[in-house]
DNA sequence: GTCTATAATATGATAGAC
DNA sequence: GTCTATCATATTATAGAC
């Protein structure tokens, strides 16, 4: 039997955009359905639980995305630690558009989307801290060096989208990205 | 002739608090009237433009706090850098609640915050940046140096609250003061 | 699967009494 | 300076035609 329908592409990556843009309360339905080129009513046939299962589906794009271009990069075990994290690293940078493009987890983590999606954002953090520890593992690193390497990753990306977009300067985000490398070329 | 009255402090406080946690597009005039104790028509009495104005009193109100409970500590000449940095540092602690509040610049920079308070967050960074500059100058700091760590203070603060509040632990806000501590007492 | 039309409610904002 | 009452609009969501 055939696998269930895809949903269309495009009109994830317009809900996505809405959404990081936005935040939850502020990605209006009209503005969702503009983005998408869709109707309201298209939107609910397609998500029949309004707004949450919208953002659920930026969700799991994202994650999916995130898993096959930047995770699973990260854990190739064909490629040397220096060409994952060189990979890893551009495709960071591709994922929030070179600093321009906010987090999905900091636009979806104010009070009414830490009620609906806390969890879904802890277990997409702690992925990210595995990734990272696994990378700092290969390097050489003790476990808890390459744990705490990997906290300071995060901390790194998510605190110099915030910065480089409240300065308006994206070099401070290009800046962090290059100094996570260093992390590991050299300590 | 008298000052112009100062508005109550508590209004301001409540004010705050609703805005750090839902944003601006999230904090409803219904959230704010509960909050605040005021109906929504004095509220407007106390804020003839409405929730932009409200908004623009949380900047105003925090502002005052930072002046007044971290600038003017990180400038305090009668005072020796290391002092300084530790009474900071804990000020720092008490303005996000050991890491469990958000910062406003993040709260109000989604799109519409941008649109609407860009060059407050802008300028309100910027000071930031100055007073740890000058902090790390008083630390015998190049110039260089001294720039650098401020815009590392600012990538951490922000990105160990995001960081915290996701993982819901929030050891890595603490961990994160004191690395930044540990920026001007060695190196 | 998409649309027009519409409903129910929430929201930002105002008028006017006290 | 605060309140009750109200308004216009926006918002989330649904019904039902095509």
């Amino acid at each position: 039997m055939r696998p269930q329908k895809v949903l269309d592409d495009d009109v994830l990556a317009a809900l996505t955009k809405v959404f990081r843009a936005k935040g939850y309360e502020g990605a209006s339905l009209k503005e969702i359905a503009d983005a998408t080129g869709l109707k309201k009513a298209s939107l609910y046939h397609r998500f029949p639980d309004g707004k949450k299962e919208m953002a659920e589906a930026v969700f799991n794009y994202v994650d999916d995305w995130v898993e096959n271009n930047i995770f699973s990069v990260l854990a190739n075990e064909n490629l040397s630690p220096e060409e994952r994290l060189d990979i890893g690293i551009e495709n960071i940078k591709q994922l929030y558009s070179n600093g321009s493009e906010s987090c999905v987890f900091r636009a979806l983590s104010m009070k009414i989307g830490m009620e609906l999606f806390g969890n879904r954002i802890q277990n997409g953090m702690q992925m990210w801290l595995l990734h990272f520890k696994r990378l700092g593992l290969a390097f050489q690193q003790s476990d808890q060096e390459a744990e705490h390497n990997a906290i300071q990753n995060l901390v790194d990306i998510q605190g110099s989208l915030i910065v480089s977009e409240g300065l308006g300067d994206l070099s401070i985000f290009q800046f962090t990205l290059n100094k996570i490398k260093n992390r590991y070329r050299k300590d």
